[in-house]
DNA sequence: ACCCGGAGCTAAATCGTTATAGCATTAAAT
DNA sequence: ATTTAATGCTATAACGATTTAGCTCCGGGT
């Protein structure tokens, strides 16, 4: 079993070789000449502390450096494992812009940390903000969800794409599912389906959700469910060729990722079934690639490389301020016509 | 200017609060129920907090906490500021399956870190070793490269994708020109062209040197060089464009990143050149969606997934034996052939 | 016998935070 | 009047590493 036993550190060294931290501080950093330690003991030490398997611990070297190292504010984005890295890129890319133009005067580092599904409570640092100064959280199921509701956080933080209790929210494209239900609507759809992966997130539930109620109750058909057993594009064309083979038609998809949209141009190039003139297909724009497809995917979404300038800014803010104030912030889709509608 | 002025502590706080330190860390920790803090004393103390701007040193919490986090390795991936995250991505994955099936008993934290290209010598912590046990860098450019060789850094690091004196590096596809030039030549290809960036790295630019003097010496045919400005699609697309506007011909293309063959796919269907008939596409297989281009994108590489596990293996070994053993690790890329060829 | 200088270390302060033990002061209970 | 108890803090010792100042030898020169 992984034992908890304390780590390694300069004074066990120190006392296996009968010498001071000091010395072996001077043999670690390879400062050992300039004070003058003698080789032998400098191998002495070296071979000690390959033994007990040292590793320098980084907290006590950055607090010793605190002064040289300005102030530093340690930024995390917190997905659940096993979700794509996508949305984690996005927020990435938006975090260094906002970074770059920062004037604080602070350093900035980010680190990526992810939890088990469900068990977002036990992610080290969470509970006593040992580890990062503030949080962009993403990907959490239902049961995370609930662990935050129930706890105040002691760092500042953003929940991205669903709306909790106390929190500051960011959820883009809120109305995707309204638009993509208007586009097919447009483009004449009259059996719409919708594509989407078992494993629901209050995203892309509430792209589900919405598409189906507005296709519902305002154009009067209720959408057929596709469900692709996880988000892959394979799994997407899979669940299509189950839908299709089962002798269900449909003439108008909407796709809640863009990676379900390519399964299922797939299946209907296999099929022979002509895009968009047999069948139509919407998707989100959550990925670079939709105007490269053939033909060009219209999505219901936005600017992907924009979107989350919004949510940097907030948690920068929050961070910078000190200022618990829980705010929601959505963004809206477009529709961006392309070739399959 | 960005003032370099120290951060605000908690002592600072307790001087102008006119209490102690301690005092002032059962506030912002909110446990000043059970040390009875009077509100008063928690109103005044906060708002100064407020005031002053203060942020946790999250070193000192870090380090203060040592007992309880167990012992914590920071792995650190350092990539060019602006370069596609694509290989983060995979990287952040591989590191992530190393770390779930690892029996030191450590804990893990990942973090990201950009430089500016050409000035990774000034990324913090890169010469003192304060931010991080052990770290992948890649993107690098000649200039970092240079750097990288003149120096001894104080920490394990693994270089990807080029092969520098000192360093322990991981250089996936080697031989993906040759592989590539095999593919289109067994197709029949009598006039092929590279695709490629025009800011290369050592990676990419050993595909293209590779493609055209496997092309050149072997099969007798010098590769044409379409150069797209940067490395996205919309570039390759005007790239492509250009040379077949300016009368150039080629039945064969090897382009050296996806995206560049997804850019080349676009102006090929404007064109209403037929893939593989008229033009045969090869591309590198570095992202995930190749198969379900139309036609599925044929590549020179790897299984994307796990090609990265054993960088991930090299620097978690560095790491936990602090065995200073420089190698370099190869990947072969092999012909997977879809219908682009 | 004494000083000097170099070699090879040691001792102790420091970084910012948290937690433990305990000290005043006042109020209530005996 | 004295003990007891509660209130509202303070003082201080860690956490692990680095660094400055300085200590103790020892040999050589005077």
């Amino acid at each position: 079993m992984p034992s908890r036993k304390k780590s390694v550190t300069l004074k066990d060294i120190a006392e296996a070789a009968g010498v001071t931290p000091g010395t072996v501080s001077f043999v670690v950093t390879n400062t050992y000449e300039e004070r003058r330690i003698s080789l032998e003991t400098v191998e002495r030490v070296r071979r000690i502390a390959r033994e007990l398997g040292y590793v320098p611990n980084i907290a006590a070297r950055n607090l010793r450096f605190a002064d040289r190292n300005k102030s530093m504010l340690v930024l995390a984005i917190i997905t659940s494992a096993g979700a794509p890295l996508n949305l984690v890129s996005h927020l990435f890319e938006a975090l260094q812009r906002r970074i770059r133009v920062d004037r604080s005067g602070r350093h900035f580092v980010i680190n990526v940390s992810t939890f088990n599904p469900g068990k977002l409570h036990l992610l080290p640092g969470i509970l006593d903000g040992s580890r990062f100064n503030g949080a962009i959280i993403t990907n959490t199921q239902p049961l995370d969800d609930s662990f935050l509701e129930s706890t105040v956080l002691p760092f500042p933080s953003l929940v991205i794409g669903r709306e909790l209790q106390g929190y500051a929210c960011f959820v883009p494209s809120v109305n995707a599912g309204r638009v993509a239900a208007e586009m097919l609507h447009e483009a004449g759809v009259g059996r719409p389906a919708v594509l989407y992966e078992e494993a629901l997130t209050q995203a892309t539930e509430r792209r589900v959700t919405q598409f189906c109620t507005e296709f519902g109750t305002r154009y009067g058909a209720q959408p057929a469910r596709i469900v692709a057993s996880v988000s892959s594009e394979m799994a997407a064309s899979e669940a299509l060729e189950g839908f299709l083979a089962a002798g269900k038609v449909t003439d108008g998809i909407f796709a809640v990722h863009d990676n379900l949209a390519a399964g299922a141009y797939l299946t209907l190039r296999r099929r022979g079934l002509k895009i968009p003139a047999q069948v139509r297909v919407v998707g989100m724009g959550d990925s670079d690639w939709p105007p490269f497809l053939d033909p060009p995917l219209s999505c219901a979404g936005a600017e992907e490389s924009s979107v989350y300038d919004e949510a940097a800014q907030m948690i920068l803010e929050a961070c910078l301020a000190a200022q618990p104030k829980p705010t929601i912030a959505c963004t809206q889709a477009r529709a961006m016509p392309r070739g399959s509608t």
